[in-house]
Formats: structure tokens, sequence, C-alpha cells
DNA sequence: ATGTATGCAAAACATTTGCACCTGG
DNA sequence: CCAGGTGCAAATGTTTTGCATACAT
């Protein structure tokens, strides 16, 4: 009952939000730009407005339903806040994105942000590189 | 004698390059984007288009003179390449940066990538928080 | 009812490109 | 001289915003 997120996170219950959560839920793709939503919606016959999908996408940020994040392609994507914080795997060719956490990392960020007399927020670590996919085999 | 990365990298030694790669080099500010080198050079009284700043900065990164990095301001920034890898830790309030190297952390991406059938192109790390500085501190 | 949301079009940015002109070697 | 570089203006792509209308509670 996502409807319930929406509601906890002050938003009224609206039919653009309700299908913007939907889409993030059931799509196979984890991480999503507004524009990849904006298609989907159009493909059910939803008519929902690109600049509806961005304003919504950065209230779900702000409420923590979702997480944005700036991957070099130019286009901020979403996906989802788990809970479960964790880094990005990204194949440079075929867009494939693995998800993956390391403790003996994180625990580094933590020391060196320590060290260096920082209190740390945030951080954003992703590796590209060519997986293992036979069309990404050059 | 910066003119000879220029020659070594296959582009003419004109003026815009010139000044742009000393504007790197010189500034106390490591990271810049386009539109602050811009700033500068307007400074000095060097009227120098932002196109010609874009189209030179993205042939210094082809050339391997410079680094382009995607932090989450919008702004794609710039760094001379040092030879040396590193990573970044950035003050979320004031902006400012700190590089980093942690081989440990290095190590375990690549473990990381090669457990998950990746071969490793590159990667980025970025720690964000909040730095000592007195004014930083609420 | 009424405060919020949405749609649309326009604006705001960052970046790129076309093209006529200029310049370095 | 001549290929390549630059400036300017216009185009592009992404995201934001203003405003009149529509909707949830």
């Amino acid at each position: 009952m996502e409807n319930q997120d929406l509601k906890r996170a002050g938003l009224k219950v609206t039919l653009p939000r309700m299908k913007i959560l939907e889409i993030l839920e059931i799509s196979n793709k984890k991480h999503m730009s507004a524009e990849d939503i904006y298609k989907v919606l159009l493909e059910t016959g939803d008519e929902i407005g690109l600049a509806t999908i961005y304003r919504v996408l950065t209230q779900f940020e702000s409420a923590g339903l979702v997480i944005r994040h700036h991957f070099e392609s130019g286009q901020a994507v979403f996906e989802l806040e788990s809970g479960k914080h964790h880094d990005h795997l990204i194949c440079v060719k075929c867009g494939k994105i693995v998800e993956f956490l390391d403790e003996a990392i994180e625990a580094k960020q933590n020391e060196i942000a320590q060290k260096n007399g920082f209190l740390i927020s945030d951080h954003s670590l992703i590796i590209y590189g060519i997986c293992d996919n036979k069309s990404c085999q050059q």
C-alpha cells in the first residue's frame, strides 16, 4: 500500500504521484530518468506532463522516497529508496547497473572523512567498466 | 613549459588554449567550471568566448590534460590531470574540496568489479560532508 | 470550499554546433 | 597559404517556473 508512503510524506495522494511511484516499483529498470518515466506513462496511455514528473520526483526526493543520482549521462536518474545504502557498478557499454555494498569501503570512508575534519553527510561511489555481457565484449 | 603539453597533444598553441591551461595551473581553485574560467578571463581582460572554453576543455580532456568531473552541482568541473589518481571529499557548505587516495579502497573496488564480471575502466568516489571550517559549523 | 497539484508554454541553464572570419606554423 | 581555431548566435537537451485550471480532502 504505497499510498501510505505518500500520506506519510505529507503529499496528497494524486494520480500522477501514484502512477510514478508504481512505475518506479514495478519497472525492471531500477534507475530511471524523468524522461524514462514519461515514456512509460505515454505507453500506458496516462498523459502526465513532464514538468509534473520532475516536480513529483523532486518532492519524492525531499520526502526520502527516492534517491537522485547524477551518473555521467547528463540526465539525473531516480531509484526508490530501499533503506539499504549501496553503491553502483555501471557498464559503460550497455548501461547495466549492479548495486553493491562493501563494509570495508564504507568504514574506510568514514575514517577518511574524520581524518580530514569532515562530518560526513553522504557519499557516492560509482565504478565504471565493461560487463561480461557477450554483446559488451568488444 | 606547458606549450609542450599542447603540442604533444596535437593541438596548435593558440592564445585561448594557453590562457585556459595557465588559469587551471595557477588558480587556487583546482576544480573549475567553464564559467569559472570564463569569469577569470574576463577579469584579466582576455575576451575568450564561452563556446571556445568548452571546446578547449573538451579537447584537453581527450588529450588527457584535464579530467572532467560531474559533482552534484549541475555544472561540470575540470581539474588538471596530475597523473596521480585521487578521489574527493567535498564540503557541502563551503565547497571546499580535499583530495585523497586510499589504497585499500582502490583494491576493494577492483575486487568488486572483478567479482561481478566487470572490466573496470574508471571510477568516481565522492564523499560529501561538512568541513571543520568555523563558518561551516552550523 | 480551499489549498494543492497539474498541464502547458515559456524560461532558465549548461553545453554544443554552424558558419563566416581569423591565425598559427 | 591553409588547415585548423575562434567568436557569435542559434540550436540542443534537461530541468524549472509562472499561471490558469483541475482536484483531493
